[in-house]
Parts: C-alpha cells; sequence; structure tokens
DNA sequence: TTAAAATGTGCAAAAAACTGCAAGTGTAGT
DNA sequence: ACTACACTTGCAGTTTTTTGCACATTTTAA
C-alpha cells in the first residue's frame, strides 16, 4: 500500500470516527506502528488531524467540537430563550430561578416590554436590572455561594406572597418518572415555592438533560405545564412527555 | 479511550451539570480514580474547570464580570479598601451599601476572614458571594436601575431586623454643614436605615468628593463615626473633620 | 472525636514515542 | 545495465507518557 494511500485512509477513519488507535491502524493497514507514527505526524504537522499520545483525534473535536461546545450549548439555549420570550406578555409578573439558560433568558427579552420579573438569582437580577422598562424585584435571604441565589425561609416565604403568571426554571434533571430533580436541597425548596406561587410552570432545559435523574425531587411531571428544549415540539425525544400530559414548545 | 477523549467528556459533563462527582466519572469511564483525578488537575491547571474535594466544578459561573481597569479612580478605591477592610474582625456583621468602591471592598476582604455580609446591591452581593467564608445576606426589594440596588419599604424593613456592628457606605458628597448628602431620594432612605442599624458608619469615598454637596441629606456629620480616603490620616484637606469629630483612617 | 472518603506522593509496569540505523524500493542519469 | 540518490520502511534500544497500586495525610461527615 501507498504512503499517500494509508495517510488517505488514516484521514478517512479519523474524519469518520473521531478518533483512531495507532494499533488499530497497525491491524487493519498491516505495517509497523513506526511507519503509522510518521504518518500520523505527516498529517498532524499538515494540520489534518490532532496527533495524541495512543492515536490521534479529528480536528473537529477540539475546534468544532470541544471549545464550541461551550458555544454550540449556549446557541441552545438561546434557541431556548427566544422560545420562553414568547410566552411572556405586557403587564405579566414572572417568577424565575437562576442558571445559564435563565440568563440568556433575560438577554433575550425585548425591550420595549413591560413587565415584573421576581428571581432570588444574583446573576439573573443583574441581567433584568440592564433592561430599560422591566420592574426587577429580588428576593432577599442567606445567599447560596454555590447557585448565587438568595435561599431559605425568608425568602420562600417572601416567594408565596406573590401569585406571578409565570414561572421559569432552568432544570438540572427530568424524567417520566422522577419529575423534575436536582442536587440541592435549598435550591429546590425555593423552586418548589416558586412553582407553587405561580399560574403555569415553565421547565427550560437543553435536550442533553432530559430522561436525566438527581438526587432530590423538585416536583412531578404533572406540576409542569410547559416543556422548552431547543428541539422542535414533534421530536421523539419528547414524544413521552407530551403523551404524560406535558405541553412541549 | 485516550486521554484527550476522556478529558473532553469530563468537560463536557461539568459544563453541562455545572459539577461532577469523582465517583461518578470513574464509572462512567471505567478508569481508576487516580486518572480521573489527574485529569481533573490539568483541567484545572489549564482553568479549565474548578477543582473542589470530591470532583469539579464548572468555571463559567465564577468568573468576574468587571473589568476593573473600567473602575474610574481604581487605585484610589483600593487605598480605600485596604484601610476599610482593617476594621474588619471574624465574627462581625457587616451591613455595605453599593458602588465601585464597596465592590472594592468586596474584593480585597482576606480570604481567611469569617464574617457576615448584609447587604441590597447587586453587585456587591456578587463579590461577597465569590469568598468562601463569609456568609452572605441579599436584602430584596424592587432593585433600582440606577443603583443596582434593592429599595423600598420592604427591604428597608429587613435592614432594621439586624444590629450590625459595622455599616460601609460610599457616599457621593460630604461637607462640613450638611454631612452626607446624595442625589437619590430612595437610596438614602435605605443608606438611612443601614446607619440607623448599625453601632458604627464608615463612610467611604474619594477625596474629590470631600467639600461637595448633593441634593438630599443622608445624615448629619454627627452619624459619621469614621471617614475612610485614598488621603493619609493628617492630609489638611480632611483637617476641619477631624475637628468636627469624625475619626479619620 | 472518630470513621470514611478523598487527596497527594512515590513507584513500577506497560504502552507509546523518539532516535539512529540499515535494508529495501523506485527513479534518473550515465 | 548500473550506479547514485532520495525516499520509504522496519528494527532495536532508549526515553517519555500513562496508568494503577500502595501508603501516608488531609478533609469531610456523623
Amino acid at each position: 500500500m501507498l504512503k499517500q494511500e494509508r495517510q488517505a485512509y488514516i484521514l478517512h477513519q479519523v474524519n469518520l470516527h473521531n478518533k483512531i488507535l495507532a494499533v488499530d491502524l497497525c491491524q487493519h493497514i498491516n505495517v509497523s506502528n513506526d511507519t503509522i507514527r510518521r504518518d500520523l505526524q505527516e498529517l498532524a504537522d499538515k494540520g489534518s488531524i490532532i496527533k495524541v499520545h495512543g492515536g490521534a483525534l479529528s480536528n473537529s473535536f477540539h475546534k468544532g467540537n470541544l471549545l464550541p461546545e461551550a458555544i454550540y450549548s449556549h446557541a441552545k439555549k438561546q434557541i431556548i430563550a427566544q422560545k420562553a420570550v414568547s410566552l411572556i406578555k405586557d403587564g405579566m409578573f414572572v417568577i424565575t430561578g437562576g442558571g445559564t439558560t435563565i440568563s440568556e433568558l433575560a438577554k433575550a427579552l425585548p425591550v420595549e416590554l413591560n413587565a415584573t420579573f421576581i428571581s432570588g438569582s444574583l446573576t439573573a437580577l443583574m441581567e433584568y436590572a440592564k433592561h430599560p422598562n422591566i420592574e426587577v424585584i429580588s428576593i432577599g435571604d442567606k445567599v447560596s455561594k454555590a447557585s448565587k441565589m438568595s435561599i431559605g425561609p425568608d425568602g420562600i416565604m417572601k416567594v408565596r406572597q406573590f401569585t406571578s403568571d409565570l414561572c421559569f426554571l432552568g432544570i438540572n434533571a427530568i424524567d417520566l418518572h422522577n419529575g423534575v430533580s436536582d442536587n440541592d436541597w435549598d435550591v429546590v425548596q425555593m423552586k418548589r415555592a416558586m412553582i407553587d406561587s405561580s399560574k403555569m410552570t415553565v421547565c427550560l432545559t437543553i435536550s442533553e438533560k432530559i430522561n436525566s435523574l438527581q438526587p432530590i425531587q423538585v416536583c412531578s411531571l404533572k406540576a409542569v405545564d410547559l416543556l422548552i428544549t431547543e428541539l422542535p415540539a414533534d421530536h421523539p425525544l419528547l414524544k413521552p412527555y407530551a403523551d404524560a400530559g406535558v405541553r412541549i414548545l
């Protein structure tokens, strides 16, 4: 087998599987691993692949999969935010949790929107406060370091004083049997209070968290009025939830 | 599984769930926890994640969002912050306003300090929440767009429930006849409540604001226990205030 | 305070990589 | 045909990387 032929094969395999082991190539092509190593080195020098100890990775792994992974999921959250924004009408009272998805929601709010936003998340509040026409109400209490949220009985009591039109929660895990679940007891208490005090509960999550489970249940599926992901509403992954009575957006 | 592949997976999981346990990773990837620990260490060294006992956290939350250089008279405010920090002892309850000077104070707090900080300023709260040993209590109410502070009767009532050891206020104007003055009615109400509810009131300001006047009086000079500027305590500009009974630092 | 879990460190085995070298191959010019 | 030469390939010895294990230490939780 010719050198160029061999390298073309390697490149093909790498791009196909996103990775390749040097030992596998040795067996497949039946050449010494020295030859394979030299091929990988040349391809890496040309920038066609990324050579690592034990084999090689596709370029898309770093440049198209890893770094943009953050951007990619960022894009997903923007899609989710757009859908969520469409639910908010002038004059509404909206209570929200925290997290990056909610921050995206805050950034996506149209400037002409007149509404009142209630939250205990410092990051979310900062975003809301930048908007010109939105009333912002901060829920105060002891601030949780992990979640950058005010959490405690005092805050929960304050939340219960409101009756909001919408409750937006970025969620960490949801599955058919256990509903929405999370891993922070105090945050869960706050989320429950938010759900109880609003007419409609909307859960926001990227699809990767669908069908995952965390130790503490926030609420059952019945309590979720609407589920928003970056996927289209008729996506098969969401079908079971639609069947269980959750509206999908 | 290749090392880079593994680390990419870890990074993905961390960014997805905002946290990950080392033991879980061991099971998922099926390698020894030594390997996982080394991976976490490397990722943490690169700054991709934050390594903690038992696993790792996403660093996306903890990145600072204020550029220090953008703050006016940044160096002077750091000097002020250093002086102010020297007043805080372990176990104290400290109530603070907002503004860039207070943010500098927050950044200058020593990591080993154990104290409780109370504030209604979103920016200040964000800074306090980054510190490991500080209890943070958020005062909630309607958020003022201009000052990024929670302000209103509810918040004032909450402030009055505390008796703090120290009250730090960044001030906009101070002069001999009118004492401390400001230009935002709601903010002034909150500042008054903070002064009333603490044993000692400390005013922080850069020297440019000394001998200036704003429309609304916050408090008289008598109510100010301590005045901190970037100038040395015996500077002639401050002499009249010392004569009037204000301690200078 | 005590027990369990997690961490750091040193070490050793296995895998992989690097280096130099020699044998094989193909090409071009004489 | 034959030689010179560049190029490729495989081999052996050494070095580096990776990984798991044992043990002492630290941290956490009850």
